[in-house]
DNA sequence: TATTGTTATACTCTATAACTATA
DNA sequence: TATAGTTATAGAGTATAACAATA
């Protein structure tokens, strides 16, 4: 019999990249507001941090610092995102979002909560519980992590 | 009051991609045995299903077939994966693990599955199977909605 | 004609290394 | 010297469309 760790283990390799490949797909299926994850964290957090700089943003999403750079440019490029130059360190960064970008990343989430929503309305209350409480652990597991 | 579907639904979205980017560093950080998250899945389900076609391996994966068909492409050339004519079936292709796909597959799953050991061996019994039990749930919801 | 797979094309994601500008 | 960010480079993942081979 496996241990309880193993067991765990197990299901999360088997489960998580499976719900990922779901979340991924309708993120992306929507003309003109189809966003990537990575996009849809860096827009979110931006909006909740604004005026943050790059390396805040790619700590969060969890991307290197380049990739990052990179992503945004696609944003810029977008209207989604406005990158001014910090006034009070130059070298860094301050980004925020447009009228544009805040819309659109309102629209992709209340589209994706909604189509979330709808497969999870078919648990019952305790199991959705459940889902939730997972999360929360795993949240906790994995942010900390970060520094390892 | 957020609805509870609501709750569940953003802290989903909030988890998985965290969860998932730390699976996919610590699969790729290996020397020598690094993978994809892909990759390991196709190669696991070519293990658990050997002669199967290109079409049910990209089913399983969840990419589309020509995705899948790069894919295999740098496994064949890595020595992970033969990839023949079906005989029965000349359209198709029969694929299996080469021994060294196979032993390669097996250092990588423990790898990972020591590394998600270690990672929950910080939670109490009971919150161990409450992911495990999450995990679950989310697996048979996702798994169901491959059709839809 | 329908099915299986490959090729072509075009993005995004991802990381590391090398570089620039500022502190 | 140290930090923030960009550019260069390279490889993988992803999808759609067009194609080839077989049934």
């Amino acid at each position: 019999m496996p241990t309880p760790a193993e067991d765990c283990a197990r299901n999360i390799l088997d489960t998580i990249p499976l719900v990922m490949r779901e979340i991924r797909a309708q993120m992306r299926s929507h003309r003109g507001l189809d966003l990537s994850v990575p996009q849809f964290r860096a827009l979110a957090f931006i909006r909740r941090e604004p005026e943050s700089s790059l390396s805040q943003v790619a700590q969060h999403v969890g991307t290197a610092l380049p990739s990052m750079s990179k992503l945004v440019d696609g944003l810029v490029e977008r209207g989604l995102v406005e990158r001014r130059p910090s006034v009070a360190d130059r070298r860094r960064v301050a980004l925020s979002l447009t009228p544009g970008g805040t819309s659109l990343l309102e629209a992709a989430r209340r589209e994706t909560q909604t189509y979330l929503e709808g497969i999870l309305s078919r648990l019952s209350q305790e199991e959705r519980a459940t889902v939730k409480k997972a999360m929360a652990i795993l949240a906790c597991l994995f942010t900390k992590e970060e520094g390892t």
